[in-house]
DNA sequence: TCAAAAGTGTTCGCTATACACCCATGG
DNA sequence: CCATGGGTGTATAGCGAACACTTTTGA
């Protein structure tokens, strides 16, 4: 029999974090999954994730299991919901604590963990372990809602990026279409895009204008107050 | 020595819901608060909460402490934060979900709890135990963002309102002062408000219409999608 | 009859939206 | 030279914001 060391008055539910990590490709929006090595659910896709410590908040947690996944040191990471259905993980009681995550796909490398990780496009995501389906259609959802607040995806482009690309990110993350003229408008009126004056060659037609994010300019907007209309 | 009868082989925080219950006076928003009888924050106010039971969600964990409050069954219930410094209760590894709530004053019970129970004007609130300072300040600006999307006002006020309560309250919530044509002209259009015909005597001057909230017709908005602008 | 609250516009300016033209590049 | 993508503009409609007059009621 296993050692079974910690004692309490009451019952404790175990806690775990689990991370929607989101990449954009230039294209779509994609999410990191990995192959579960054990039941139940093995061989399932599921989200990155394990047991918080004692030592840590659920927070730290999180981004330890970023690191350990991707070897990303920082990102962005938003709790935005809990999961806490008593029989949603077979073996014992689990609640887990949700986070999703906006990472640059290109600063992504194999994890530390041997489990088998795969980038898919939101669009293609197989059936996934646990309650994990209706996390990744939250997850989304907070994004989307997120974003009229933030210009949370400059997390997910590299730092100098174009228009086209900031307009296609976007587009995923909102899946609707925009016309470009006035997206490009409308994003220049913000004040939060810097003009870098460098173009860039693209596979067809004209050399495009690189821009990068002008945090300066975010914060004293955001002090009183704004929103990004779409 | 106490009985320890729940064994594990990793430690488990304890989890703990609390709720910050909104109501609304007519004024001012205003939050619930107990005085806490035990140490530690012996005397001190803070949220109602309480320990998660193993077979039962966050959400049923916060519903139930809000019944033993307030006597309500039902109500909007928001979770918004999760709350997990490792030394935020110095009794014990104590992980938080934190809720808000809206309920109408008019129909809140004393509780079962032998607790004292009170309601404070949300400008008018004292020092609360462990980090529930913070968690008021997020709770608000969780109910400020939510209330773009969703018109939960209308969980505040009764059945039947007038266009001035109804502005009192967003003025309360968001915490600006709307101009009172304006603020009309705008929640018609929005066409979520159904007229009742109906007058009701106000304190001096002439006799205000009364309104109820149009459930139909916000569903069918909230389908295609939009956004509550202010 | 007066003060306070409430119903109901109007005007103006901005911005979301729809839409068009020209330029640069690679094949 | 043409197809494709990119830079930049203009016209219109609708909404947000500022603002005024009238009506009703209690004191």
């Amino acid at each position: 029999m296993e050692e079974l060391k910690y004692h309490y008055k009451y019952p404790h539910p175990s806690v775990t974090t689990d991370s929607v990590i989101f990449g954009f490709d230039g294209v779509g929006l994609n999410v990191l999954l990995v192959r579960r090595g054990i039941e139940p659910y093995q061989g399932c896709w599921a989200f990155p994730g394990g047991f918080l410590q004692m030592d840590e908040t659920v927070e730290e947690g999180a981004a330890r299991e970023l690191q350990e996944e991707t070897g990303l040191r920082q990102a962005y990471m938003n709790q935005f919901h809990v999961y806490s259905d008593p029989q949603r993980d077979p073996r014992e009681r689990v609640i887990t604590v949700a986070f999703y995550a906006l990472v640059r796909i290109s600063e992504v490398k194999g994890g530390d963990d041997a489990a088998e990780a795969c980038w898919f496009p939101i669009t293609e995501v197989p059936r996934l372990a646990f309650d994990h389906d209706r996390i990744l259609r939250d997850a989304l959802q907070a994004l989307q809602r997120n974003i009229h607040f933030e210009p949370v995806g400059f997390e997910l482009l590299p730092a100098k990026f174009t228009m086209a690309q900031l307009q296609h990110l976007y587009e995923a993350i909102l899946g609707v279409q925009f016309d470009r003229r006035n997206f490009y408008n409308k994003m220049l009126r913000l004040g939060i895009l810097t003009s870098l004056g460098e173009r860039v060659a693209s596979q067809k037609g004209k050399d495009a204008y690189l821009y990068s994010f002008n945090p300066d300019n975010y914060v004293a907007m955001k002090r009183k107050g704004f929103r990004l209309e779409f």
